[in-house]
RNA sequence: GCGGUCAUAGCUCAGUUGGUUAGAGCACAAGAUUGUGGAUCUUGGGGUCGCGGGUUCGAGUCCCGUUGGCCGCCCCA
């Protein structure tokens, strides 16, 4: 037993692990750079008034926090989103717009580890800055659909949820309540598809109860679930605030049904997202069957930037975590299994055979293939089980006869044939087996 | 932060009302096997039974504590 363990929450990423992490990565990066994302990084550390700045203190104690040698208060990042505002925000003068980021990350958070959370985690975090339309947010929509969709997932397995903060603002306001109980309202709407009326506790123990006319527009609005119902909804309203979003929200889901991405998104105004600074469009991934806690989250952010300390820049971001994600792809039998094979397998008949096959060896390997071989002699019915085992497609055999001929016999172990070939011409006959297969 | 539940080999797990030196399968390694395939047989390494204390002639087993895992609640940037 070993006397150290891992601290509770973090992770560790044996081979086989690493190989599922990375398949992951790969696609998300290749997916953000055919939408024409620009790839950055920061760092892991930041002030810890990055995050109280926006947040508020109580996130302290979800943060590893400390102070350095430095007397510096600091943290690991919990989200990408400061620190992308911070670097966008210094240089957001000089930097063509629009500007479509995209990052691969490890967060930290202090939390009870459950079922698809822990205390370490991997996001996909993308934003695009200075685009104050919903032109901004079909494209990341769309970018958040291919980046479940690349690995196999359809619109069997997940949907998009959207919804608009900015909307649930003007109609409260139009209603007649105050900015305090508007807040107070959205934190209920949060609960209420878990809680029901309970939902609405908080609200009442502060600002007494929730006058009944007010409290049925607010779950009829709850109730819309489509465009067309919005939009019958809004024309009894009118308002100049509220038609402005309403051309917003057709504009987006337009361009998405455009896209072919329609059956992927869902009108859902019961999505407010917890979090203090979004202020338009929010949205969230979730799986069909409702298993599993979000894939995604995002939405727009217009002020934090400039709460930041940098300009008035608008912005919208969402952030898909590696954990979900990994669940739900294991759970469709979208994981594939990772084998990392070699192209060749070398079997060696004795030193002087070994030194023979040392040159070849080199040379495969900086011509860019994968070459193996026993470390240690080993008899040839157990080199061949070894070269089988291994994944390898041929093996290169140096026996003692084909060291005396200057020969190397090259098997292709799919086939179960072989040849001899000259010493000199082995890297050639491999290239080609490659380049023909 | 709260509640439930669990912890024996690298993995999956047995282990009798408390009783000899704690077992199996898989995995790993060696041999059978000095020139041809995922097999078979034989053998081997690997354990402070999570950790600490208590009860007892005797604890993997019972009691208390603690640490960690899993599940739920809270939270979820």
């Amino acid at each position: 037993m070993a006397t150290f363990q891992t601290l509770p929450g973090f992770r560790e990423f044996y081979p086989e692990d690493l190989a599922r992490r990375n398949h992951l990565f790969r696609l998300w990066r290749q997916t953000a750079n055919t939408f024409g994302f620009a790839e950055y990084d920061a760092p892991v550390l930041e002030p810890l008034d990055l995050y109280k700045a926006k947040s508020g203190d109580e996130i302290e104690n979800q943060l590893f926090s400390f102070t350095d040698k430095g007397g510096r208060e600091v943290a690991l990042r919990p989200e990408m989103t400061p620190t992308v505002c911070r670097l966008v925000g210094a240089k957001a003068n000089a930097l063509k717009r629009p500007i479509k980021w995209f990052s691969i990350a490890e967060f930290y958070r202090y939390e009870r580890m459950q079922k698809g959370r822990g205390r370490c985690f991997f996001q996909f975090n993308a934003d695009i800055f200075g685009e104050p339309g919903p032109e901004a947010e079909i494209e990341l929509i769309a970018l958040l659909v291919q980046c479940l969709c690349a690995f196999g997932l359809t619109d069997q397995d997940f949907y998009v949820r959207l919804s608009d903060r900015n909307l649930w603002f003007y109609y409260l306001e139009a209603l007649g309540l105050d900015e305090a109980r508007t807040r107070g309202v959205l934190g209920a709407i949060d609960r209420y598809e878990k809680y029901g009326d309970d939902a609405f506790k908080g609200y009442t123990e502060t600002f007494g109860p929730l006058a009944p006319e007010l409290k049925t527009a607010i779950l009829d609005f709850l109730q819309i679930k489509s465009l067309p119902a919005l939009e019958a909804k809004l024309q009894t309203l009118g308002g100049e605030k509220l038609a402005g979003r309403l051309a917003d929200w057709r504009k987006l889901l337009g361009a998405l049904d455009a896209m072919g991405l329609a059956r992927f998104v869902e009108v859902d105004l019961g999505v407010v997202r917890g979090l203090a600074y979004y202020t338009g469009f929010v949205f969230e991934a979730f799986d069909r069957k409702g298993e599993l806690r979000a894939l995604a989250g995002g939405g727009r952010y217009d002020d934090l930037v400039q709460k930041l300390g940098g300009p008035a820049l608008p912005a919208v971001g969402f952030a898909i975590g590696d954990m979900t994600f990994a669940l739900l792809l294991e759970q469709r039998g979208l994981m594939p299994t990772f084998v990392q094979a070699p192209d060749v397998y070398c079997v060696i008949g004795g030193e002087a055979e070994r030194q023979a096959a040392f040159g070849d060896i080199h040379a495969l390997r900086a011509a860019g293939y994968r070459v193996d071989y026993p470390m240690k002699e080993l008899a040839f019915g157990k080199q061949f089980k070894a070269a089988t085992e291994s994944g390898a497609k041929l093996a290169l055999i140096y026996g003692g006869d084909e060291l005396a001929k200057g020969v190397v016999k090259i098997r292709d172990l799919n086939q179960r044939n072989e040849v001899e070939v000259p010493r000199a011409q082995v890297a050639a006959h491999v290239r080609d087996f490659f380049s023909g297969s």
